[in-house]
RNA sequence: UGGGAGAUGGUGCAAUGGUAGCACGACUGACUCUGGAUCAGUUAAUCGUGGUUCGAAUCCACGUCUCCCAGCCA
């Protein structure tokens, strides 16, 4: 690269300037007006040739100097108002270390870049738009292999950012924990989350490409890793906010292994046994006292099927001396083992039996920001969603997620998909919620 | 007279002179031992004004709006 800046000042194509950054921003004109020569424009090849030289050789200290290509200082398009293409920086560099006393500037070294790797198509975003005759410009003036650079709009998700400046700023500032922070739209972090691989091409093929403004709903993003999730999870029962029931008519110290499907979309992933006793928990959510309409859930007097076992029905209520329900007691009914039933019963429930109940940690994750385009606030930073991030201590699980390793995916049923985060150890399990199931009664009790 | 790019349902992408279509979302309903999944249906768009044409999202003219550019960052 650096022949051939020498062989553009040869042409007469390229000038070392002494013009400081300032002088530089000054003679460069406005948007609306021509910029003007600078004093060293008309130096003669050969002490241009001589102060490249010993700009390389380390003579002049930094920013003393700069090599421009000599195009135009009136036209329209600033980046061809004569580009620097070298600048002094006397740093070490985590390849080269003090090899090089100058550097090119991305413009410089793009296209001669693209050129050497023999590039055909280069990609990339629209504000390079303008780079673009910048980029024609060397490699005509070279007349090397001349890559083709085009230019597409990049994707924007909404509630988030996908700027790496920005990313970079929530990763300094510690507002994520990292780059792989489950938060983060990054692939690491999407990764991290529990995106398949597949679910993410699969989006990227639909929103398809083209050059206009977007901002792509999350909607589409998680509709796509349901659907993959959905064909390829193992189902499991997990409690993550437990409440204790207790069958009054079951027998104490009875334990019964019960059959669950592992996938009802895919009958080859067999079955499982899960152990059912007398006491169990159940979700919190799936039990009020006072029921608003339409609940097909756990209530006094209610009745409710527990996924794969029994019909309950709920016969008392028991509160501490504050008030707050701590359990439930209800009677089961032996003749409904395994969906057998004489009546139809609205609800199903998952639970987990209390003394084969596995301790885990759930983190439940929520956008990253607030508004669909926190771009668009000059302070993106105040649509920062404070609770993007859930941390559930005392979840438990069926006996069969005890082994689960780093990385594996479950459907915990009725609430969402998960994945094993690589914090777990081996005594305490954390699970990332990758996303939610599609909860349609939540939509219709905030209705009311 | 700065330069460049772009405007199609709520969102994203198609249709390049010939019935504006697909997906997501939203809304109905059916079904269901996951209020999951599935199935059926509904909703809703060509930036504006002229012009060319038998026929325009598409071609032409004028206008409007949005985005990008004045780093020795990438």
């Amino acid at each position: 690269m650096y022949q051939w800046a020498v062989e553009l000042i040869k042409k007469g194509k390229a000038y070392v300037d002494d013009l400081s950054m300032d002088e530089i921003r000054e003679y460069r004109g406005t948007l609306t007006q021509p910029g003007k020569a600078s004093p060293h424009r008309a130096r003669s090849v050969e002490e241009n040739l001589d102060l490249f030289a010993r700009m390389r050789a380390g003579e002049f200290p930094d920013g003393a100097k700069t090599l421009r290509a000599k195009i135009d200082m009136a036209a329209g398009n600033l980046n061809l108002r004569d580009p620097v293409m070298y600048r002094i920086r006397h740093a070490a560099h985590h390849r080269t270390g003090d090899a090089w006393c100058i550097y090119p500037l991305y413009d410089w070294a793009h296209g001669q870049s693209d050129s050497i790797e023999r590039v055909t198509h280069s990609l990339c975003t629209m504000e390079y738009e303008d780079h673009r005759p910048l980029y024609d410009w060397y490699l005509d003036a070279l007349g090397i292999f001349h890559p083709r650079q085009i230019e597409f709009a990049r994707l924007n998700l909404s509630h988030t950012v996908v700027s790496k400046r920005k990313l970079l700023q929530l990763v300094n500032e510690k507002i994520v924990a990292g780059w792989d922070d489950p938060r983060m739209p990054t692939l690491s972090g999407l990764r991290r989350r529990g995106f398949t691989p597949e679910s993410i091409r699969d989006f990227c093929e639909r929103i398809g490409v083209g050059k206009t403004q977007n901002l792509i709903e999350l909607a589409l993003l998680e509709h796509c890793v349901r659907e993959d999730l959905n064909r390829r999870a193992r189902r499991v029962m997990a409690v993550l906010r437990p409440l204790k029931v207790v069958i009054e008519n079951y027998p104490a110290g009875q334990v019964e292994e019960i059959q669950a499907v592992n996938n009802p979309e895919d009958a080859a992933m067999g079955t499982r046994a899960v152990p059912f006793a007398r006491e169990l928990w159940i979700e919190q959510d799936d039990f009020r006292e006072n029921p608003p309409p339409k609940y097909f859930r756990l209530s006094p007097g209610a009745e409710v099927r527990l996924r794969y076992a029994y019909i309950i029905k709920c016969t008392n209520v028991v509160k501490n001396d504050r008030g707050e329900i701590v359990q439930i007691n209800c009677t089961y009914d032996p003749a409904t083992r395994g969906g057998a039933a004489d009546r139809k019963v609205k609800g199903t429930i998952h639970w987990v039996s209390a003394q084969h109940a596995h301790a885990l940690q759930a983190r439940l994750y929520d956008t990253l920001f607030l508004a669909p385009k926190p771009d668009e606030d000059e302070n993106w930073q105040a649509q920062i969603n404070p609770h993007s991030l859930e941390r559930l201590t005392n979840c438990v699980g069926e006996p069969a997620l005890a082994n689960a390793a780093p990385g594996e995916r479950f459907q915990f049923e009725r609430t969402g998909y998960f994945c094993v985060d690589s914090d777990s150890t081996r005594e305490q399990l954390v699970f990332n919620r990758t996303v939610s199931l599609r909860d349609t009664w939540a939509k219709v009790e905030k209705g009311f």
